[in-house]
DNA sequence: TATATTGTTGCATTGTTGTGCAACTTTGCT
DNA sequence: AGCAAAGTTGCACAACAATGCAACAATATA
């Protein structure tokens, strides 16, 4: 069913759709890294932001191995970043199109 | 600030974060239409197909023109289209992860 | 064994999103 | 004017997501 597929894709989506993970993805782009290094760029609760990695575990764009008592984090799909680009793409024609209303007014 | 980037494309990939919304995108894929052709495709009240129409609106992907009572809809930035394709990548890669796991064991 | 470090989980609270219903607006047609 | 078609908006409610706190588990080290 087609359906199904929507459902798959919007779960992966829905799990990027926050400032945080972005950033946990960003951080992650430029190499492993454990939650501990992560946590002096979030003011937020340790549980909190474990939470926010275990969401982008749940669909398998980021890994976890154990080393000591540290959990370094891995980028698996690192295609994930072409989103990065796209949005982008969205927020450029966005701005060009205001741009081009306060010209014509 | 970096903050305000994230904060940005969140907003961005949250608009995307919905089974409905990205078939919405799918449905534009393929040329304009308005709301009214949507609507058989979905079991829903009219007053919910428009909300989630409204979402991508709001954020630039999709742009409406009138047309008579009706109103045209057309997916503004194309380039998101590239989603569909990393969403996939994440998940085949998920498939072939648990085929391996499945092999292993 | 005791202690510290690193993460995770249960719980309660707060905030956000999705939904249908009914009432409304806008446009076109008779 | 009256009516129909296509969308939108206010309201209430249910479902879901984010958060901090406290208690816990796993590992390492003294």
């Amino acid at each position: 069913m087609q359906a199904e597929k929507f459902k798959a894709k919007a779960k992966i989506i829905q799990a990027l759709a926050s400032p945080v993970r972005l950033q946990i993805v960003d951080e992650l782009s430029r190499g492993e890294c454990c939650i501990c290094e992560l946590q002096p760029l979030f003011e937020m609760n340790k549980s909190t932001l474990s939470r926010h990695v275990t969401a982008l575990r749940n669909v398998g764009i980021v890994s976890g191995r154990r080393e000591g008592t540290r959990l370094m984090l891995k980028l698996e799909t690192p295609c994930i970043l072409k989103i990065f680009e796209c949005t982008m793409g969205v927020i450029q024609a966005e701005a060009t199109r205001h741009m081009k209303l306060a010209q014509e007014s």
